[in-house]
DNA sequence: ACTATATAGTTCTACGTAGAACCAAAGGAG
DNA sequence: CTCCTTTGGTTCTACGTAGAACTATATAGT
């Protein structure tokens, strides 16, 4: 294969490594959450949960890396399973906010309990371990990449 | 926030920064691809180059992760654009072999050059050490994911 | 104050991908 | 040989996601 082009073959054989576990963990995950609850949607629900909810969807579309589209959909989604509720912005009359729901909070601690159920018949202690190992470098290079975007 | 579901957020959480650099990285890729084709188009070519043509489909669609049914899709996508040749396994009736033409060979070849040099201006040498100090977790969780898959 | 620009969200469209049902050919058991 | 199971691929459908064009409100510059 062709040499001079530096690095290029490690870079993208990289890629495709994270590629690869994105997929198998997200597979993985999907089948531990009921009816059409997308892993995506259970992370918005998360991250309102750890967070605080009562957010703009553009900062949650940011937090979570996803575009506005996609956030628009996601959330229209969440609204009609009744987990979450968007309102006004009183203080912006372009925005909205968004809170969570009785219902949204109890399907996700529901869902943390199947999805902590499946994860211990997969993830073991030396799953932990390089999970430990690498994820102060996993954070660096998401921010690298977030920033030179 | 709930404590007792062990580590639970911790696996959550290392997926979720695999979810978004695979994003990342993937549409900075995908932005120094030209016309239509996606990364994932492009794999399958870079797949045949370094490993071999004249494979079945499925061999290719488990080599890359994905199900057999998008491994169709994908291929008649670069079918159509010329950049292969899938003709009937001589030795299985059922069986297809996918071959790589001129015109996708060389299409590769572009493109890496164009994906160098795109990487030269994000990927520094504080990224590349990174890949290498966790190329290797990253292997074993990716094999231990698809063992137990 | 007025205009220009930036920002928050939505809509429309296109596309990659997965799941399920299906067909065809191969392989194994009796 | 015959039947059943397995395997290779396709089709249909559904869905998450991105890009681009658009509306509406807010902010900055003069």
């Amino acid at each position: 294969m062709n040499e001079g082009q530096g690095n290029t073959d490690e870079v993208f054989g990289f890629f495709t490594e994270i590629g690869i576990i994105n997929q198998l963990s997200t597979a993985l995950f999907a089948k531990s959450l009921p009816d059409g609850v997308h892993p995506s949607h259970f992370s918005i629900l998360n991250h309102l949960v750890l967070r605080g909810d009562g957010k703009p969807p553009l900062r949650i579309a940011s937090a979570m890396q996803v575009t506005k589209n996609t956030m628009t959909h996601s959330l229209k989604v969440l609204q009609h399973k009744g987990y979450i509720d968007v309102q006004p912005d009183p203080n912006d009359g372009r925005g909205k906010l968004v809170f969570l729901t009785e219902t949204g909070r109890s399907f996700r601690e529901d869902a943390i309990v199947r999805v902590s159920a499946m994860f211990k018949d997969t993830i073991g202690e030396d799953q932990i371990a390089i999970m430990r190992r690498i994820r102060n470098d996993l954070e660096q290079m998401r921010k690298h990449l977030d920033d030179n975007r």
